[in-house]
DNA sequence: TTGGCAAATCAAAGCGCTTAGATATCTATT
DNA sequence: AATAGATATCTAAGCGCTTTGATTTGCCAA
């Protein structure tokens, strides 16, 4: 691992000056055909590979797009993907790991592939970091260091901390267009979502009894819910219980189901906030020997891989997740080119997806 | 997104030289508690973020480590992933995307995701470069020039192409140990995973016409097939047919699969070198109207997340992808540590996963 | 007080590249 | 053959940090 040969080596072994290596890889055109070749045969002969640190900071772009890839479930809030850290959640290497998909590929993970294709797609290096509750502000301080725009996650970041990255370089955001509204965000229709799966159960299933259950507040929730309360609302009903939502944590969302269990009056349909809300009321359910779909009936939001593969399988409002990541890389680029033009917003569809939890296939 | 602070702007509004501003970064101790937090208190009022770009330059190491995630299923030897590029997939947001997670997670994504999750452990930056048929070479360098250490999938660069990165900066691969013996590697025990699957098809559901296939050829799956004949001789059985492997590509397959329904002499297993190897037989079985495992048993190898969902699904030899990843990263900061040290190899263990389509769980 | 030592700070020299602007070399005209 | 205008190449000045070795400051013992 000797130290590398520079542009001083190759430009000495090919009889040509410094600049002329450069421009060699940078503006070939502007180099004589036969000069280029002499060069690029030094830089082959030498093994020469251009230092990315040099060029960035010549050039004051790093040429590398970040993402910042909070993992909620390494938030206190839920169980963790970390090893042994919850007992909630098996180790990693347990089993060899990942039996289930309950833990890859959640909602993040989909949408980090949509920015890893699209930037790939378009030859941009991508740094993804990874925070982790103790050192966040510290890993995303590094990243904003290494890239000329950042792609984050709702929540992850807080706002002040953003707006200081945000003054160096741009950022794009997943939803909570309304909290940091002078960045570029991509979003997704959830009011048609809810309502479509709302009255998916109200009209094909009947039913009249609803809920909105959720953990972790957040804009998407925020707005999951009230198109929720509209929709029934719009119905002649009203939500069968009272708020739901947040209710701060996986575990106080069991808790829910759980007295909702005591209680004896199950309502007919428990529409939850995402499908991580979802798959932990079918748990909680399954626990306190409820039948779903027979007894009540639970729906998810994001689509997430799990939703396909537990029992019974979830019903839910697919987001098109590849493609937000596509769209964050897509609008980061847009306001490299163009650092002035206003807050951008891409809104995105959503779509129903049935299966089994609400009643409609065979479970 | 005017050009940010930098070190002189700390310096001069904090009053102290630029070096001081360096040393309460870097190395805190060196620093007076006072002039510490002076430091800290003008970087922060005036959103300083230290450049990732002068920091590698002055240092010589850019403290991030690359994953070269080339994929796979953008080689024309199989379909591909990107969007309407070959028909046999669908584009990515054709129903909102990947809903049978035949796309994703693939073996290399789950390898990725534990290079990352180490790499977040660790407070590692991760660069993750995306290879594609075209520019393969370009990308490799780009990504070379921006990293202490490369973790790399087998098969996805040539050897000489490595080789030069090699000379320049660490370089670990998935397998391929005997190929480039210079580099460090993780691997996997396929003799014993082959064996175990093997033989429970011979012990467990008394099968003895067995036969192994395979699409692209690579070092694993060499080892495998091996494994197969070894396995099948010490039980005083021969392979049910020649060699079908190497064929070449998922049609390849599909193509031997079809010949050998039609000559009527379906053997009692297909022993696949790959998940993704299974899943095309499967298909064309399933298109072929033979039953699986009824008429004939399938197995894979890799434990990839579609084996799982696809129906009958799919018995397997697990690989412990995410510790591979981990692994990757391990290797690569040893190394870091410690250039000299000769090439290393990690072995991790697998296992045996016996679902539908060998005959195990009622289909 | 002063000398001596440790702790704190600083000055300055790069790190390897890009890119104006200057210079040299060619071409095409006259 | 001389010369304007391209074209090709080069010179040199950074880019923002780290780090060595020098210098200054602070503290304590003599």
């Amino acid at each position: 691992m000797a130290k590398g040969p520079t542009v001083y080596h190759v430009a000495e072994r090919a009889g040509v000056s410094i600049a002329t290596v450069s421009f060699t890889f940078r503006q070939p055109d502007k180099v004589k055909a036969s000069t280029r070749d002499a060069v690029l045969a030094a830089a082959e002969a030498l093994g020469y590979v251009p230092s990315a640190s040099a060029r960035g900071l010549a050039r004051g772009r790093t040429g590398a797009l970040g993402l910042f890839a909070y993992d909620y479930l390494l938030d206190p809030a839920h169980g963790r993907r970390e090893e042994g850290i919850a007992a909630s959640v098996p180790a990693p290497t347990e089993g060899l790991g990942n039996e289930d998909l309950r833990l890859f590929p959640l909602y993040v993970d989909e949408v980090q592939r949509g920015v890893e294709l699209e930037c790939w797609r378009r030859g941009q290096a991508l740094l993804v970091g990874g925070g982790n509750p103790e050192n966040n502000e510290a890993v995303l301080s590094d990243i904003a260091g290494r890239v000329d725009g950042l792609a984050i996650f709702p929540r992850s970041v807080p706002s002040e901390a953003l707006a200081r990255i945000a003054r160096r370089i741009p950022v794009v955001e997943v939803s909570e267009s309304d909290l940091n509204a002078d960045l570029d965000h991509v979003t997704v229709d959830n009011e048609s979502g809810i309502r479509a799966i709302t009255e998916h159960l109200l009209t094909v299933h009947g039913m009249t009894r609803l809920m909105f259950l959720g953990g972790m507040p957040s804009s998407d929730n925020d707005h999951r819910l009230q198109a929720f309360l509209r929709t029934l609302h719009d119905a002649g009903l009203s939500s069968a219980r009272g708020p739901n939502y947040p209710c701060g944590s996986d575990e106080r969302v069991a808790e829910v189901v759980r007295l909702l269990c005591q209680g004896g009056n199950l309502p007919d349909a428990i529409v939850c906030a995402t499908d991580q809300d979802a798959l932990v009321v079918l748990d909680t359910l399954a626990a306190a020997g409820v039948n779903v779909p027979k007894d009540v009936a639970v729906t998810g939001f994001d689509g997430i891989a799990a939703g396909r593969v537990v029992r019974p399988s979830l019903s839910t409002v697919r987001q098109p997740l590849e493609q937000m990541g596509r769209s964050m890389v897509q609008l980061l680029l847009d306001r490299l080119d163009n650092p002035e033009k206003p807050p951008a917003n891409v809104h995105l569809p959503v779509r129903l997806v049935v299966r089994e939890s609400c009643g409609c296939q065979a479970a």
